[in-house]
DNA sequence: AAATTCATGTAAAGAGTTACATGATTTC
DNA sequence: GAAATCATGTAACTCTTTACATGAATTT
């Protein structure tokens, strides 16, 4: 029995959108919750079959049971119209402003407290970090910007490439502040 | 008595950052937390009452009893020496690059399935939203960016203002990630 | 034969939000 | 006199992570 009525998590809509792109068994669902939605959103998998489990209940995704290895039937699961039309809207429905969390900079907030030289460190492993996760973002780009369908807004792709140049963009941001900001230590120091 | 082996989470550590600079009630950490820490950390009353209360367990602040409207006593919070040495040490300790969750990228995401025009729309209105968001940025940066200390990596507003140049430019950038959506989505249409 | 991957679940604990609760002081 | 602010707490719920649990199929 459906229950329409029941709202939908942001992590159910991840999985909608994932399941939009291409059907898929929970445990592959999960491994998709790295490359390239684990860009900007992340699940485990012990939270990602019990929100399926959720969705299936409220109509927004049906499954069939495959043959596969494990104790327990394999499940494919595939989103359903009313799944569909849920998740357009909420792409296009309100959003107020999110409030930002970011550990790095909460740290750096900090940061007067420490010796400079040790604050120069700091931000220097950062930056290294920032580095490592923009030559991923850009071998993903790279990837997928030769395909057909990269440049038509109705193709999942085209999405794909704007997420990916946003955390690119990001990224680059990133570093250069980083720099910045080492620079600004050593200004200070002499 | 105190017990210093019990861990500190992000929230005590964002605690500790604020006492830092100056001592303050409950109701000023909470008022704290949202001007400017509240620009990459959020925390409710109901959070940081009970965590002024593991940070005092744990001789990382101390408090003393002032007089004060209200039902119950009113408590001023002051950083101890254990406490200085715990936030120096986390600033500079081990940090492993943090999963980045962004319900407007999560959306983003899944545009494909909406019509352009209403993409466009979307995109108008993040965009907005992140306009006044840097410019609040922009007016608390000004406030500070004549005292003296700003320069002293030693001084708290340093930090504040390291901190406020990195949203001013991540928001800059997302600005300029919006206008570039949006172009992508309109070239499409002809 | 051992290790890894495929595959799905539950349990417990921590982090965070929303709602409930109380009452004094200050401002309009 | 009413409303807002000061001030501290608890309860219930949601979200997220870590750990426990099982076992077949595939690879080394």
């Amino acid at each position: 029995m459906p229950d329409p009525a029941a709202p939908v998590s942001n992590l159910g809509f991840a999985i909608l959108g994932l399941l939009a792109r291409r059907e898929s068994t929970g445990y592959e669902v999960a491994q998709r919750m790295r490359q390239p939605i684990g860009y900007f959103w992340t699940a485990r998998h012990s939270q990602i079959y019990p929100e399926l489990n959720r969705l299936d209940a409220a109509g927004l995704v049906e499954h069939e049971v495959i043959e596969g290895a494990g104790p327990r039937p394999t499940k494919r699961y595939r989103i359903t119209e009313a799944g569909r039309t849920a998740l357009a809207a909420w792409v296009v429905g309100d959003l107020d402003p999110q409030p930002v969390r970011d550990l790095e900079i909460l740290r750096l907030w900090s940061i007067w407290t420490v010796e400079p030289a040790a604050a120069e460190d700091l931000v220097s492993r950062l930056e290294a970090a920032h580095r490592r996760t923009l030559d991923r973002y850009l071998e993903e780009l790279a990837e997928i910007s030769d395909s057909p369908g990269v440049r038509d807004p109705s193709n999942p792709l085209f999405a794909s490439r704007i997420t990916l140049e946003g955390g690119i963009r990001s990224r680059r941001t990133a570093l250069e502040w980083c720099a910045w900001v080492r620079a600004e230590l050593a200004a200070a120091e002499r």
